[in-house]
DNA sequence: CGAACCATGATTGTATACAACGATTGAAGA
DNA sequence: TCTTCAATCGTTGTATACAATCATGGTTCG
């Protein structure tokens, strides 16, 4: 069996993910504990590893609360990826083997293909997809500040949810763009790299501002 | 009395920080409860804490070790200053009240005037200033990514030692980069202060290169 | 009627006991 | 001599009991 902390972990982050706790809400160790089987102790380690990846806001005696995401903060969060996943992509070009190169490959393409299928839940796969992938690069980027930092930034659930507001045109570009990075990586090209993925971060940013009809909008 | 789990936090981090733990070595849950009069509870809690801030490493059934540093840690963490914290200044200068800009004025004349005078302890006054300019600074981006983000990069032991290889030329420098920093968020200028931001910052990641013979050798 | 204030209940914070796990050491066998 | 295995001990992981704290609602006094 997994670990408690682990256990309790898993569950409080799915459900925040998935809607059942919602923004806002509250959350009870008790109440945690009960659903997931385990004791408090272990909750009150999930909690605060949950905190500091940004998901929960946990106040002195108070318990701990969803953090509420407002579109600022969703553009925040782009614009710091903006800034650093160049980056850690410009070291992946200098550090991935050829074996973590070819896994970003396969989950490039298995996005790219799903895009195309359509099938049922093919927008959870894409999500879950979308974020192996980043975070393969990451771990190609051989960054322990980075690997601490950035899993909040990838992770954030309404990051996860933006997928919900592409349209297939665009779920098809992104895809394009992760198969782009990976030829990037091939080539050992940093700036390449940094430049693509640049472009695919603020493509996404644009998702995330209030307004979105000012791009495509003739298209889609 | 201070929370239990603060009390094990701040004696760990300043023992990691002060040398007393020093780096790869062992941290049991017991010998710091000992040390710090609290029960095991709150020491992990503690642990956690100092480990989500890149201190220390937990490994599971294993406890932690302190985190050691090589000078390609120290110039990573430069490099990932050199993307935030222009980003941070020019936030800053868009958002600091007069109060703000105040108060870090006061920071940066206070350390300005102790390069100067070079008082006994002069060096630890001047990096706790230097910590506390810059952790202001970043109060004043009102970001709550880089506010959880960016205290890993500043505080970091390895990172607050640096000012011991600075010269007394490039200490004032220093100061004087954060004054000119204060002014350009009174001029509210965010290129500005994303410029001698990224100049403070890149001044600063030179001293963490392994060989520092190759600037100002002749001045010096 | 309103505001300040205590009593109460619920929830978090801490301590301690126990369980599970891993490293180490020693002996037995090849 | 080297390898393998098992027992032991120290350390971490978890559960539970208790203490401290906070939100609440009702009560009293102005």
């Amino acid at each position: 069996m997994a670990k408690a902390s682990e256990k309790a972990y898993e569950l409080v982050r799915r459900r925040i993910i998935d809607g059942t706790y919602p923004p806002a809400s509250r959350l009870t160790e008790k109440e945690i504990a009960d659903s997931s089987g385990v004791s408090r102790t272990p909750v009150r380690e999930a909690l605060q590893q949950l905190q500091s990846e940004g998901f929960v806001q946990v106040t002195a005696n108070q318990g701990a609360v969803v953090v509420d995401w407002t579109a600022s903060d969703a553009v925040e969060v782009y614009e710091i990826r903006g800034l650093l996943e160049p980056y850690a992509a410009a070291r992946a070009a200098e550090r991935a083997t050829i074996a973590d190169i070819e896994e970003l490959q396969a989950l490039a393409e298995a996005q790219k293909n799903e895009t195309e299928s359509r099938e049922p839940g093919h927008m959870e796969r894409i999500g879950a997809l979308n974020s192996q992938f980043h975070r393969k690069l990451l771990d190609c980027a051989r960054s322990t500040r980075l690997s601490i930092v950035m899993p909040m930034l990838i992770e954030a659930p309404l990051i996860m949810r933006m997928f919900t507001r592409y349209s297939d045109r665009q779920l098809v570009r992104s895809a394009e763009h992760h198969i782009e990075i990976v030829a990037a990586l091939r080539a050992r090209d940093p700036e390449w790299a940094a430049a693509i993925m640049r472009t695919h971060i603020y493509a996404a940013r644009t998702r995330a501002l209030p307004d979105q009809s000012r791009e495509e909008h003739l298209q889609d």
